[in-house]
DNA sequence: CTGTTAGCGCCTTCAT
DNA sequence: ATGAAGGCGCTAACAG
């Protein structure tokens, strides 16, 4: 059997209730008590049972996840698998709840952090945008000592306490070398199509694809960013428009959402033969690499992403380590032979 | 508050222990008694907290983990992982030994599970060899109510509970595709590399591969299989063999393990252009994906795997349902650009 | 500063 | 067939 407070009382010759100040480290015990405590916690080799401590504690996480709202499908995916969470709170011991906001806009999004903060949660997991006046609601959390974790885009220079994401500079370079091998000695050039620059995750992922592109496929031509706004409408414009510029046009590498606008852009054109890589799984990403419009379909798993926020919230929120390797976000490649059942 | 066994019992009229009995369907109510306790579950809409009810129990799993021994790095990165498994059980009530026998051998594996039965454990997990002997051995298991879940390769003929791994012939489609693809017009045959057609994960790789080269590369010649064993050297020697019967070669699907002696015969024959599609990433494998050897590495988790296995063990152990898009084992992709920095 | 006591939600004797 | 009481490992009042 593995030691209880008991035991350490007894070893130590005090009550559990100073055991229990120790162990949570409350004022009020001498010095000296404290270290015999220490010893024989040490001595013994003891580690608290959390779970009783949460059952004793009666103890539920309340969190807050912002969410950009919007028409963009792996949003709604996303969202969808924080309710699946929400239904699960009962026996995770989670109180969680949904806000909202306008996408793209980073004052919005202070306020909504601001708000969040109001409601004094355990920890808040929020889709960051790179702005200094989200930097800075951020800071304000975690001085009141609110857990943060980020997710799908990240706030490097704030003091989050975890992204719950991808790599997404190795994902553009996994992105550029796809295309470079597929389009082979294939002539003509390539496009990007990016949601917004304000996002970190869109800006890294176009750092990573220029580089290995400027590496490993240097003559290979590379045409200026097109900004979408993750908008199907507008995607469809701006890439019709864009395959009649470029008639000779070899590869697409999307690297935000809108990605319906741009199949049905190619469809339309009769140019489903254009090398295309596109990031998210969706219904109609997925429709449209069975087709074979898309090629290859670099993607982040929502679901991993949301319950990997909520044990690491839950554990920052009681000061816990988390175990690493079990948070990492993979990029995921699909091809049409790979892609999962599942609902997404 | 969600509902108690208190409010239960208020609600019926009862006491606690006549709930606890009804809860745990244990013999002794009578039917009247019984339906009253389940209309009051019913309708407060309770849901047994099972930290609560665990501890209480004083309940630990004992859980065995059946492991081919061996000079195999994927297979001992499975046993690392199990041992970190193992380090953790303080926390997840669990008590993991592990059972090492020798590889491709069913006999001895169906010897194992005999023993894993002996021990009388809550729940076996094994990597599979597909043989009637190991199918008895694991019904006898579930018989006797122990929970089994194959590991890394599948038995779906067997009443296993689950499969902790990855689909097997997906992994060979998306090889194909991925060769196919990287040769582009290249000429030249693509050879096989398996470790033995013995085992099903095997011989499900070679099934995807195929289908996807008859459909979509119909004019690129395939080698016949050579089976290495997953022994690095028996491998070196028969990829040094082959390079000189087929100089002409243009690349290599290497579907088992034995990845060292794949690459030091390349590398000897001063081959490394030949397109190689390998499985699992290892320090090996990792160090000849860097150097462009091989071309693209097909991994599955280890630590995924072990810890999936342990979730559905204790799960099916009490009865309870499995979260399954959790339980899914992804095929990661990785080229050099999407290597995670891990240990692996 | 330290100890006593009564729970958290559930399960398990042992009576009745 | 049913109930009362005590305990799992920990925490939280409240005394002293």
């Amino acid at each position: 059997m593995r030691p209880t407070v008991h035991d350490i009382a007894a070893e130590a010759g005090v009550s559990l209730a100073t055991v229990d100040r120790v162990l949570n480290n409350r004022p009020g015990v001498r010095e000296l008590t404290r270290d015999k405590v220490e010893r024989a916690i040490a001595s013994l080799g003891y580690v608290r049972d959390v779970t009783a401590a949460n059952l004793a504690k009666g103890r539920s996480y309340k969190l807050i996840f912002i969410l950009p709202a919007g028409d963009n499908s792996f949003m709604r995916g996303l969202e969808t698998e924080v309710r699946e969470a929400m239904a699960r709170s009962a026996a995770e011991r989670t109180e969680i709840d949904i806000l909202p906001v306008p996408a793209f806009d980073p004052q919005a999004l202070a306020k909504a952090l601001a708000e969040a903060h109001r409601r004094r949660p355990a920890g808040v997991a929020v889709v960051a945008i790179d702005a200094p006046e989200v930097t800075d609601a951020v800071r304000r959390l975690r001085d009141d000592g609110i857990a943060v974790v980020t997710l799908v885009s990240d706030l490097p220079g704030s003091s989050r306490d975890h992204f719950a994401g991808i790599d997404n500079i190795a994902a553009g370079r996994t992105a550029g070398t796809l295309i470079g091998r597929f389009l082979g000695d294939r002539l003509g050039p390539v496009a990007v199509l990016a949601g917004s620059m304000l996002v970190r995750d869109h800006r890294e992922r176009l750092e990573g694809f220029r580089s290995v592109m400027r590496e490993s496929f240097g003559s290979r031509s590379i045409l200026p960013v097109i900004e979408g706004q993750d908008d199907p409408v507008r995607v469809e414009k701006l890439v019709t428009a864009l395959i009649e510029r470029h008639p000779d046009i070899a590869g697409i590498y999307s690297l935000g959402a809108g990605n319906r606008g741009l199949v049905a852009a190619l469809e339309k054109a009769g140019r489903a033969e254009v090398c295309v890589i596109a990031h998210e799984l969706t219904p109609y990403s997925r429709a449209a690499l069975l087709s074979g419009t898309i090629d290859a379909l670099l993607n982040q798993d929502a679901g991993h992403e949301v319950r990997s926020a909520i044990r690491v919230l839950k554990a920052r929120a009681d000061g816990l380590p988390v175990l690493q390797a079990q948070e990492r976000i993979r990029i995921d490649v699909f091809l049409k032979d790979n892609l999962p059942n599942g609902q997404a």
